[in-house]
DNA sequence: TACATACAC
DNA sequence: TATGGTGTATGTA
């Protein structure tokens, strides 16, 4: 769940590829001059334009004697850390879909058709997909997602019934890494380099769950990194009927990436070898990578 | 070191 | 009419 800022929609997240865009920002401005919250993120916009001219004026009197100096320290650096790659682990980050508007359609089938959002009227948590349609997002205070849809329904926020949850869904991925590491209540990062050793030792039936809860119909998952991540997200969606989309990596921040990519519903995997990595990383848009946000995007 | 800012969920 | 709460990392005075 991303933030969406007061001047633009963000639309680096799923569901949001055919968006007309322009039209959504001019409702969101609309909605959002002569607020102070807006003359604040103005004040902070004009600071930063001023800073990042300030950086650009210092770039400029490098002479290219430093240019090359800092270059060179770069590529040792680099090299360095060459050295230290290591592709051998399969870690793979698993990231529920909507999740907290993906509970309430479950609880409550009459807001499945319907664009639905949870949160307050001063804030939204997430939207489903349907909302999500017509620019309404995360991170985005409740009337101005009225403005952009005026048939949007807000469900407030249920956190007892998320956590519950949350720690069914993290107690499937614990055992697949009993050290796995959980980011917020949707989401979490597991290193499966050891279960796919131990896998390789398990019975079919240990690798078969029934296609449907209650069905005698099965599904036999295989031994591969693919089949494992599937049989996670089939006994995540068993457990609480809700779905989940995955990326397999040998990094957590790869995984990351790669869990975005068939979302919602799916996943994808990037295969350990340099160049195709090298080559994954230099097609990314650089406001994906984690630590990129709007500010250090624009300098 | 303290405080502010950016970022993520 | 109106824009959260919390935690971490990084930059700056």
């Amino acid at each position: 769940m991303s933030r969406t800022t007061f001047l633009n929609v963000d639309d680096t997240k799923a569901g949001m590829a055919d968006l007309d865009k322009e039209k959504i920002n001019k409702l969101i401005q609309e909605a959002s001059k002569n607020s102070k919250f807006f003359k604040q993120q103005q004040r902070r916009e004009e600071e930063n334009r001023r800073r990042i001219e300030v950086k650009l004026s210092k770039i400029k009197s490098f002479s290219n004697f430093q240019i090359e100096q800092a270059e060179k320290s770069a590529d040792r650096y680099l090299n360095q850390l060459d050295k230290t790659r290591d592709l051998s682990r399969i870690f793979c980050h698993i990231d529920m879909d909507a999740f907290y508007a993906s509970v309430e359609m479950r609880d409550n089938p009459t807001l499945q058709h319907v664009p639905m959002a949870v949160g307050g009227e001063g804030m939204l948590s997430t939207s489903n997909y349907l909302a999500r349609q017509f620019g309404v997002r995360a991170a985005m205070p409740g009337f101005i997602a009225r403005h952009l849809c005026p048939n949007l329904v807000i469900v407030p926020c249920d956190f007892e019934k998320y956590r519950t949850d949350s720690s069914k869904i993290m107690k499937i991925i614990s055992e697949y890494d009993e050290n796995y590491g959980s980011c917020g209540l949707d989401e979490a990062f597991a290193d499966l380099t050891n279960h796919l050793q131990i896998r390789k030792t398990l019975s079919e039936e240990q690798r078969t769950f029934p296609k449907e809860e209650n069905s005698i119909q099965t599904i036999i998952f295989g031994i591969t990194a693919e089949e494992t991540v599937q049989e996670i997200r089939h006994r995540i969606y068993l457990t609480t009927r809700l779905t989940a989309s995955a990326g397999i990596a040998c990094n957590m921040r790869l995984a990351k990436l790669c869990s975005d990519i068939n979302k919602p519903n799916g996943q994808y995997q990037l295969e350990s070898n340099v160049n195709i990595i090298l080559n994954f990383i230099r097609n990314l848009p650089i406001r994906k990578i984690k630590g990129i946000g709007k500010v250090v995007f624009l300098s």
